[in-house]
DNA sequence: GCCGTTTTCGGCCCGACTGTTTTCAGTCG
């Protein structure tokens, strides 16, 4: 068992026993320990080895025990009977808007239910609304979201997956009869939801690749037909291993897909003599060598397409006329806009922050920590903000190598109105306004309510214009096309959040907003200076959007920075 | 359940909104 799965495990022991109405602080402790185990970067049964679990943060004598049992006996008795007591699919369940762990609790003890089907039959039959305290509205909610629910077909995100693909990976690489391990399918092309994880194995002994597997820590069930291993991963997820001797470019890139991306390219290579498969790319019926999977592209005549952009959305097109764009690297990337400090809600100081970003290589930075009508971000005051403008201004003149940037996250009110003044605003280097509350708007009213305020000429950027986070809430509801006019019309940068919750542009968005012109930002958002390390998963969105260096204002010069955040109409 | 200490117990992020009530509990960010 590694941190990974370890973590995973205590942090749904944290929202079972939420569910069963066990003492909220305990519910926290274990999700705290939980956060702490996953951020360590030793090995934790290296820890428990020599007896220094209690040196994680959050762990104290009891948690340390059940870690303890994780790594002896790969499993929790007391996660087990948690497990026993609640409805097998608890975690669609609880991500029902209106239906928290103590409602749920509540139904539970009332009506015998087992799952989301049995729940969706009790709200359909009008017996939720009979319940204290619900009644029609939360009946509604159920049977509609419900339906969403089961529609999600357990795709999880990109950030879920990555890590247990990487450490599945990483662990046969380390095997002398494997040659080469790589992570392939969607993973590889950076989807922002993942169904399930695919690795293609170069190996001289499938057979004890296969005997490995079956005995790697936090593998459920193994089962293997023909070069194809399924593993079935503790946490939920499925990973298909494929194996091969030999013929690793072709399969490289026939593994990595599309399908849709995958059915072209056959035909582009029939259409021109060829035939291609995953065992060999072929020209009348002789085999032509492939060294490198870019091989399989340019032998056909076709400009290498990066794996962000096979998904058939016309990236064959453009390779065939050599126009693919120059996709942006996070090398281009010279500084972050959109970082939190422990004067809000973030975990480390601006100095801390700042060092951090100049270890990466960054010219800039930006601390825009959050406003005051975000109490539970224990947003800043005019005199706080102030204060800190000040401070940053002083640490600047003897913090040599990076220029750190004033700026603000400013909440858009409901009404669209920001929760500073003009005054204020004009004062800051950077001005982000971005939406907190009020998620359910409808339509019309979140529109207006976005555009009311890039209508404001002190603000620079837009902040996770979308508002989603993936796997746990819809985007809010807004006319994107219409948000993108006006960033046009008033010179509005939009901000590509690299946070992998969030991911906002998505990669289609940021297509379309490139094709009308509108400048872009790539922001980690971080809260901890280890976050500002997301800006990876920023770049490969952007990527997947065809977002190239010059549609992003972070990979300007610090002078042509300025310059775009003081334009003003 | 963890932590810190003025240490073996008290505090741990908190305010607005919603749907249900008719004064409030639960949810959400």
């Amino acid at each position: 068992m590694k941190n990974l799965e370890i973590a995973w495990i205590i942090s749904k022991i944290a929202d079972l026993a939420e569910l069963k109405g066990e003492n909220p602080y305990k519910v926290m402790a274990y999700r705290n320990a939980a956060e702490n185990i996953k951020k360590l970067d030793v090995d934790i049964t290296e820890l428990y080895k020599k007896n220094e679990l209690l040196s994680i943060p959050g762990v104290g004598q009891n948690i340390a025990a059940k870690i303890e049992e994780i790594i002896e006996t790969g499993k929790s008795k007391y996660y087990e009977e948690l497990k026993k007591e609640a409805p097998r699919d608890y975690e669609k369940i609880l991500r029902i808007p209106g239906l928290g762990s103590s409602r749920l609790r509540m139904i539970l003890q009332q009506l015998p239910i087992k799952d989301i089907n049995d729940l969706k039959k009790a709200a359909k039959a009008k017996k939720i609304r009979k319940l204290p305290g619900l009644g029609p509205k939360t009946e509604q909610a159920i049977l509609t979201n419900v339906k969403i629910q089961e529609n999600k077909k357990n795709l999880k995100p990109l950030i879920f997956a990555l890590p247990v693909a990487e450490e599945i990976v990483n662990l046969l690489n380390k095997l002398d009869f494997v040659e080469k391990g790589v992570i392939v399918g969607s993973i590889r092309r950076k989807k922002e939801m993942i169904k399930n994880i695919n690795l293609l194995i170069q190996t001289t002994s499938p057979e004890r690749v296969a005997k490995i597997i079956k005995k790697m820590p936090g593998v459920e069930d193994v089962s293997s037909e023909g070069d194809v291993i399924t593993v079935d991963m503790v946490m939920g997820i499925r990973a298909f291993i494929h194996l091969t001797r030999n013929d690793f470019y072709t399969k490289l890139q026939h593994f990595t897909g599309s399908k849709a991306h995958n059915i072209k390219l056959k035909q582009i290579a029939q259409q021109r003599g060829f035939e291609l498969s995953e065992t060999g790319l072929f020209k009348e019926h002789t085999k032509i060598v492939v060294e490198a999977e870019e091989d399989v592209y340019t032998k056909l005549g076709l400009q290498y397409i990066p794996p962000e952009l096979r998904e058939d959305r016309g990236e064959i097109e453009a390779a065939l006329e050599h126009d693919l764009p120059e996709l942006i690297t996070l090398q281009d990337i010279k500084g972050d806009l959109h970082i939190h400090t422990n004067w809000s809600d973030g975990l480390n100081n601006i100095e801390e922050i700042a060092e951090q970003a100049r270890k990466m290589g960054y010219n800039y930075i930006a601390i825009t920590d959050h406003s005051k009508s975000l109490k539970i971000a224990n947003g800043l005051t005019e005199d706080e903000l102030i204060k800190q403008r000040n401070y940053i201004k002083k640490l600047n003149k003897n913090f040599k190598g990076i220029e750190i940037l004033a700026g603000i996250e400013v909440d858009i009110r409901k009404d669209g109105s920001l929760d500073y003044s003009d005054d204020i605003l004009k004062k800051m280097d950077v001005v982000i306004a971005s939406v907190h509350s009020g998620f359910n708007q409808d339509e019309y009213t979140l529109t207006k309510r976005l555009i009311k305020a890039m209508e404001n000429k002190h603000v620079n950027i837009i902040a996770h214009p979308t508002g989603r986070l993936l796997g746990k809430r819809e985007p809010y509801k807004i006319n994107i096309n219409d948000v993108f006019k006006k960033a046009i019309e008033n010179n509005i940068v939009l901000e590509i959040n690299a946070s992998p919750d969030r991911l906002d542009l998505k990669d289609v968005h940021c297509r379309e907003a490139k094709k009308m012109g509108i400048k872009m930002v790539i922001n980690t958002d971080a809260h901890e200076k280890s976050n500002l390390y997301d800006m990876e998963f920023g770049v490969q969105n952007a990527r997947r959007g065809w977002i190239e260096k010059k549609d992003i204002i972070n990979t300007k010069s610090l002078k042509d920075l300025k310059q775009i955040l003081s334009r003003k109409l």
